[in-house]
RNA sequence: GGGCGCGUAGCUCAGUUGGUUAGAGCGCAGCCCUGAUAAGGCUGAGGUCCCAAGUUCGAGUCUUGGCGCGCCCA
């Protein structure tokens, strides 16, 4: 017996039983230690970091991070998959900073680094239990005890492994970086605080003149127009930029004495500001004023260094600073198209200083001038009206000065957005060099390139898209913060010399000559015994640890104190997880070599340049091009001999589903505050994980953005698995009724258990196929269709076509294949060939479908499956679906023919209903006969001879196919545009014109005569045979019809006594269904049935169709008048109240 | 300001290499069927495929420009 349902259970609970199912019997190890010999297909798990409240955003990546390992390791694949917890970096600080109280980092130091470590270090798991939650309860296997942490020491040491090999390559080297600073703070600001603190305020726009100099050196009486809205930088001018393809006006103003140079699109506008006419003398490209030197407002530095030259490459030699240079970033949009450069102060700026320093032999270029403080005051070497005063402030100053001097052309406010600092909302925010540390990330651009152009990413235009257009414009990666919660710098520093060695473990750094410091951990420890080992790799104690200077006797090495990007972290976990360090041999190498690269990630859009760049990043510049590529010999200079290449392109990842992100309810970013979603746990509870899987998978490609819908996942029950549902209850319920136990029917075979799945062959009941009637071997070969496209999709990583693929088989099984076969699984004869056939065909299907729907809503695949073949087979069926094998296609079962022709059949129905409801005759009423009309007769013979079946379906008489059905139909003949087109090109509408016009009917006897007809297109003869031209068919007015694309379905509306009389006794069987369901009749209840009524035609009926109706309603009298002591129901039949007396007797 | 993506029915979204009747689900309305009942089926209304120009015999699909939205970066 199959287990009974138990109507009163929600989807819900049956998750959460399965969920402990799983849980008690490790079927998730089971999974892998059933795959111990397979070829692995990897994964690699992108970390989360459990500081925060998961969302459903955070279900969508969870959902698609499990579907394809399960899919695969059904498929034959060993999947580990290794949980991971992102952990280090600003959040984590600025989340304890608030539980604190606390903003800057003064205050952080007050407050003790070591006491804040610790909190980060706790608050990393906050919400640790939400996530395992979640992540076990939307069904999302992971191995969640063996997680690898961003912080534990095995971790760091393996990222600072990464790191030493790149310092010791000279691929990490220190520079400046240009930040966004709050100089009271003393703290740079990350871009999203930045955002922030966006306001609008009114600053100064000054237009200044730079003059040209001459040959000599001079000055000249031409100068550059240079607009800013910071005055206080011109005293670290540098630069002034021009865009080369501009084109340039020299302009002459009449009240003003000499020649300006400004863009020429912008005299305009500048002139009309100054109310009066500039006048142009001459223009030219912005390229021919690149190189000319001029002479900056301030002279501090430029007495010292005008004329300092540096040696080009060719050898040449150059003024390095002062100068004009060219730029893209200048455009004509406001200001002058001359741009003042001060690279201190601003980002592009300091790339323009980059590039000059780049075009001169070892560092003989410009260096970076900055006369202000990080305090941000000036510094002794600004004008002197201005040193110690707050930048801002001398802005004033600096434009009376130069007013003063004759260089202020003109001065007015500019209204625009600036940022401030968020939490001293009174503080703007200045653009300022630090020293950071960078990885040389450029010089691998081509590389990083050529591994990206390998990768197959769904969508595919992030490949050359938003990733490559971002990998193209790649700059070093800054990898250093001024923070305290990250993986540290393993670099120390010579006190004395300033010379640097990077160190790639702690045992390493022990093990230095002199090493010491170690005790302020071993202190701590011992003070509180609870603190996790891993945190004596981390700021403060590490910091404590010096040795001896290898460059300088009597020297120290001390640690340099940043720590690093936490997306370095995140990115080195293809390695870092297994706490790979390079050895050539031992588990952790053996793990790393096995699991890499991934085939397979997932996460969303956002991480195009986080997670999916770091990834690629780092493997890239550690792991190079594929083994013994020319391009090898090249780097083998740079790579230390331990590292060999162990893969080749693309790494470390060759799979990426790139996800959408996901909006809230209306349309907007998710939000707590607005509560424009519901937290996941309660969409659990109400409509259950696989409603929720099947949401993300069936209604769009994983990259399309979605907005969370509510309705939308609720719909996804009855769209799809309640109807799987209802096919395996009806299933259920007649298999018990009819004792169809498939056990059982291997009684005279002993049973019979095949390794992969279930083989029935040996079961004694079981038809082979060819034996079986045309519908059981129609959805058999829809089955294994649809098995084949669901297996060709999930390779190509398209779940939502797979989805597709499987609700058009579910729709096929349930609204076709079982409302077909009722007549069998409700005939008498429990043992009849027959029925059986229909019993195998449905538990074939059933348990199939079972399995290829497992990977997607793994609950109810293993419900299905415990209770259709565990609760039946036992120990001779794996114990969980997710242990079986995913279903493949096999071809003989295939037909496609049987399939068109069943399509064909499906649609003749639909049409046929549809033709009914125009004439308001319902199905329960018989009609004499149906006309199917087919433009195209291919299948004419085969529907013919299954006429039956559609007089069925369309409750007729009779099933007729008209030959030349010119009555009923227009015929329309219209060109096969694809075939014809490129044969006729401009003929076309010619061709489409005269078929239009000419008798359809017609050509198309002609043309089913000869083969083939000659139409004369405007004087070319036209050959079309059949395939050249597509037949329409519309029905003519008058007539009760429907048409379809290829077919119209003609119904005879005529109804004869016999029709009526059987149409009232369908009414009838109708009604008595419905007593007996109201009485909770069991199916095999007899009655006896009582009819008071005043129409004739139903007393006719009832005579005539006596047999039937017994037979429908198991009535075993029928009788004209009331049954005693039974109430009398009313009931409505045909335009007749009828009174219905209806009693059990059995 | 730059890059990328998106814009198709009231809503959520499909739409193959360009091929002439643009689809699905939901919602709404009407009807039907029911011994699967937390069901199921059919039909209908609803579309200038954001706009404009171009390429083409033919454009929802390709090109260019514009408008709107989103994300990332400045």
């Amino acid at each position: 017996m199959f287990p009974k349902i138990d109507k009163s259970e929600t989807f819900s609970q049956r998750e959460v039983a399965i969920g402990e199912f799983w849980k008690q019997h490790a079927v998730y190890e089971k999974t892998l230690a059933a795959r111990a010999d397979a070829p692995p297909f990897v994964f690699y798990e992108g970390p989360p970091t459990a500081n925060g409240m998961p969302h459903p955003g955070h279900c969508l990546t969870r959902a698609i991070k499990d579907l394809f390992p399960r899919y695969r390791t059904m498929r034959g694949f060993r999947c580990e998959r290794k949980a991971g917890w992102d952990t280090h970096g600003l959040p984590v600080e600025v989340e304890v900073c608030k539980e604190l109280g606390i903003h800057s980092k003064e205050e952080i130091e007050a407050f003790g680094v070591e006491p804040f470590i610790q909190k980060c270090q706790q608050s990393v798991w906050r919400y640790i239990q939400q996530w395992q939650q979640l992540t076990e309860r939307i069904g999302f296997w992971v191995d969640l005890p063996n997680a690898y942490v961003t912080y534990h020491q095995s971790y760091v040491e393996s990222v600072w492994w990464s790191l030493k090999n790149l310092f010791d390559r000279g691929l990490l080297y220190q520079g400046h970086k240009i930040v966004w600073w709050w100089a009271q703070g003393g703290t740079a600001l990350s871009a999203g605080e930045v955002g922030q603190g966006y306001r609008e305020v009114s600053d100064p726009s000054v237009y200044v003149k730079f003059p040209l100099l001459n040959d000599d050196g001079n000055v000249t009486d031409t100068s550059l127009l240079v607009w800013t809205t910071t005055p206080w930088t011109l005293p670290s001018n540098q630069f002034a930029a021009v865009h080369p393809d501009i084109e340039y006006a020299t302009v002459v103003d009449q009240e003003n004495e000499g020649q300006l140079i400004v863009a020429k699109d912008l005299v305009e506008v500048l002139a009309a500001k100054l109310k009066r006419e500039l006048k142009i003398v001459a223009t030219c490209p912005g390229s021919e004023i690149v190189g000319k030197r001029y002479s900056p407002p301030f002279h501090t530095y430029y007495s010292e260094a005008k004329n300092t030259q540096g040696t080009l490459e060719s050898g040449k030699k150059q003024y390095v600073a002062w100068k004009v240079v060219a730029a893209n970033f200048v455009t004509t949009e406001s200001g002058t198209g001359v741009v003042h450069q001060a690279p201190a102060f601003g980002e592009v700026d300091y790339e323009v200083l980059i590039a000059e320093q780049a075009k001169y032999d070892s560092g003989g270029g410009p260096t970076l001038i900055n006369c202000v403080g990080p305090d941000g005051k000036f510094t002794d070497e600004g004008p002197d009206y201005c040193r110690g005063r707050w930048v801002k402030e001398c802005d004033k100053d600096i434009i009376r000065d130069l007013k003063e001097r004759g260089l202020l052309y003109l001065r007015e406010q500019i209204v625009h957005d600036y940022p401030f600092c968020w939490r001293a909302d009174e503080d703007p925010l200045i653009q300022y060099p630090r020293e950071s540390w960078f990885i040389r990330t450029t010089q691998f651009k081509d590389q990083m390139l050529a591994n990206n152009a390998k990768i197959n990413w769904q969508p595919d235009h992030i490949q050359d898209g938003r990733f490559g257009k971002f990998l193209e414009s790649n700059v070093d990666w800054a990898l250093s913060r001024e923070r305290y919660w990250g993986t540290p710098l393993p670099i120390w520093v010579c006190e004395k010399t300033g010379k640097m060695e990077a160190v790639g473990s702690y045992d390493e750094l022990l093990a230095k000559p002199g090493a010491t410091g170690q005790e302020v951990w071993a202190a701590a420890k011992q003070k509180n015994p609870e603190l996790p080992d891993d945190l004596r790799i981390h700021k403060p104690y590490i910091d404590a640890v010096t040795y001896d200077s290898p460059f300088a006797a009597g020297a120290q090495m001390r640690r340099v104190p940043e720590v690093i990007d936490c997306w370095y972290d995140a990115g080195a976990m293809p390695f870092a997880q297994w706490g790979y360090t390079g050895q050539e041999a031992g588990t952790e190498s053996e793990q790393f070599q096995s699991q890499f690269p991934a085939d397979f990630i997932s996460e969303a859009l956002d991480q195009t340049r986080g997670w999916f760049y770091s990834q690629l990043a780092i493997s890239t510049l550690l792991f190079g091009e594929d083994r013994g590529s020319r391009s090898e010999e090249r780097n083998n200079q740079t790579r230390p001999s331990s590292l060999t290449p162990r893969s080749s392109f693309p790494h470390p990842f060759r799979n990426c589903i790139v996800l959408g992100l996901m909006l809230g309810e209306d349309g907007q970013k998710m939000s707590k505050s607005k509560r424009n979603y519901r937290a996941p746990d309660e969409i659990f509870d109400h409509y259950g994980a696989d409603a929720l899987r099947w949401y993300f998978f069936a209604n769009q490609p994983p990259w399309t953005s979605i907005r969370y819908s509510e309705q939308a996942i609720k719909d996804s029950i009855p769209e799809f698995l309640l109807r799987l549902w209802n096919v395996y209850s009806f299933f259920t319920i007649y298999a018990n009724i009819d004792s169809f136990d498939p056990s059982a029917e291997f009684a005279s075979a002993g049973g019979s258990k095949k390794e992969n799945g279930l083989d029935f062959s040996n079961a004694d009941s079981f038809r082979p196929r060819a034996e079986r009637s045309e519908l059981d071997r129609w959805i058999l070969s829809e089955l294994h269709t649809t098995s084949a496209a669901v297996i060709e999709r999930m390779d190509e990583y398209d779940n939502f076509a797979a989805c597709q693929a499987i609700l058009g088989f579910v729709d096929a099984l349930s609204n076709w294949y079982v409302r077909r076969s009722r007549d069998r699984f409700w005939a008498s004869d429990k043992r009849s060939p027959e029925k059986l056939d229909a019993y195998w065909t449905l538990y074939e299907c059933l348990l199939t479908t079972t399995r290829l729907v497992a990977p997607f809503v793994p609950f109810l695949a293993e419900h299905l499956w415990q209770n259709l073949a565990v609760t039946i087979f036992g120990d001779r069926v794996p114990e969980s679906v997710h242990l079986c094998d995913y279903p493949e296609c096999d071809a003989a079962a295939t037909d496609e023919t049987l399939s068109a022709q069943m399509n064909l059949v499906r649609e003749i129905s639909s049409l046929g209903r549809n033709a009914r409801t125009s004439v308001q005759l319902k199905v329960r009423q018989p009609l004499a006969k149906v006309e199917v009309v087919l433009a195209d007769d291919t299948h004419q013979s085969w529907l013919e001879s299954h006429a039956t079946l559609i007089a069925e379906e369309l409750n007729v008489k009779a099933v007729e196919f008209a030959a030349d059905a010119r009555q009923y139909i227009d015929y329309s003949i219209v060109p096969n545009f694809k075939r014809l087109g490129p044969k006729l090109g401009k003929n076309m509408p010619k061709l489409k014109k005269l078929l239009g016009e000419a008798d359809g009917g017609q050509l198309l006897a002609d043309l089913k005569s000869a083969g083939e007809v000659v139409l004369d297109v405007e004087g070319n003869p036209v050959t079309l045979d059949a395939e050249d031209i597509e037949v329409r068919l519309q029905a003519k007015e008058g007539w009760t019809a429907a048409e379809g694309k290829g077919v119209v379905v003609v119904l005879a509306t005529e109804l004869t006594k016999e029709l009526v009389a059987e149409g009232l006794a369908r009414d009838l069987v109708r009604v008595i269904q419905d007593v007996r369901k109201d009485k909770d009749c069991a199916f095999t209840d007899r009655i006896e049935v009582g009819v008071v009524t005043e129409l004739a035609e139903l007393k006719n009926s009832v005579e005539m169709f006596n047999d039937y109706l017994a037979k429908e309603t198991l009535a075993e009298k029928f009788s004209f008048g009331p049954i005693n002591n039974v109430e009398a129901i009313n009931v409505q039949i045909g335009e007749a109240q009828v009174e219905l007396f209806v009693q059990v007797i059995s």
